[in-house]
DNA sequence: TCCGTTGGTGTACAGATGTACAGGTCTGGT
DNA sequence: ACCAGACCTGTACATCTGTACACCAACGGA
């Protein structure tokens, strides 16, 4: 196999002038990216190929290569996208969340989402988390991710409970995505509250 | 390994069958399942092959497919069997466990365990937890594992309180194994404790 | 206008993989 | 002793895979 080699200075030399010249889908290598999160979302990653991505994004074969090296390349920036995509999801809910509210509910509310309406999302999130435990690359993307998640949470409580709220949050998804059946959202708040010490 | 015949140029060459075959050995299909863990567990459930479990487990190649028509039956089985061990070795740390002791204590311990010396397992079982999202016979499995565990946390509480710990539990496996660094054990044992209502 | 440069694509190919299956070996019953 | 059937293994093969790379198309400077 091939040796991986994104860093360095590939076929492309830095071009001196505006390099706006004959780039005509900018978007594409992002578009490439998020249908990769689709395929691994309906088959799992270990059935992700480039040739999927490739049908599901509506692009040749050639263009996954072109812009993704290598397979790895491109579960790497799935995982990006997703842990971007997600946090920038989080950002979301926690500017629209009351700041006199209840944390507890809110908590809860947001896990019955992400196993509800977001299903497909966690479920990919988790697939490409548990990914990078192969890959080096890929860990330092999921650390990020949940030190996002527990610094999210300090921010209303302090570090150690925000980083217990963020330990009780995944594993509600956790168990949640392998269930048919939701919890029960007073079941959920409960322990959500009971780590807030009431 | 088996040695490639790239000069074929008969369909069935007169093989001697030198091995001794037709040795029974009824145990041979549960180590051909552990050995598919521990192929898990080195390089990662999408790049389990039935040639690497044969190398893993001694065995040669036709018998991985004798035992197991397919590998998701494979995977089935390997999953069974890792949540079996998982459920083996939880009971031999309840019945281990001071009936009069702290029990927040004792699941930090537990957690530090399964990051610390079991971790290979730990990674297994999370590889296999997920891989079960896209295999209805897998899920079924992982639903009774952390549904055993629930039940067995709530042998020392109650249903609420044990489901929570379990879920909490979880989350510290998970976010564990992603990191090279430990948690510190005072905040997962402050965790436990807030669940516990103190 | 023309042509070099860069972005993008179709196709080929070597290798790996799942799986079938013919054939060898041994056990147990008679 | 003998044989039928269960047990086990080596090998073949169609298929799928990642990836390389020759080729085409558009843009922009001259």
């Amino acid at each position: 196999m091939t040796t991986p080699d994104t860093s360095s200075a590939g076929p492309t030399p830095p071009s001196t002038g505006v390099r706006a010249a004959g780039q005509r889908d900018p978007d594409r290598r992002q578009r490439i990216a998020r249908a990769a999160i689709e395929v691994v979302a309906e088959v799992g990653v270990e059935k992700l190929t480039h040739r999927k991505v490739a049908a599901a994004a509506g692009v040749p074969l050639g263009s996954t290569t072109y812009y993704f090296k290598t397979l790895d390349d491109l579960l790497v920036s799935a995982l990006r996208q997703a842990a971007d995509d997600d946090v920038e999801h989080l950002r979301i809910w926690a500017a629209g969340l009351d700041a006199g509210g209840d944390l507890a509910e809110a908590l809860a509310e947001l896990v019955l989402h992400y196993l509800g309406p977001a299903r497909a999302e966690t479920i990919v999130e988790h697939q490409l988390y548990i990914a990078a435990l192969h890959r080096p690359a890929l860990q330092h993307v999921s650390q990020e991710w949940d030190t996002a998640l527990a610094e999210l949470f300090a921010g209303y409580t302090d570090a150690e409970t925000g980083r217990a709220l963020s330990v009780l949050f995944c594993g509600w998804q956790l168990q949640g995505i392998v269930r048919e059946q939701l919890p029960e959202r007073a079941d959920v708040e409960a322990s959500f509250r009971r780590l807030l010490g009431r």
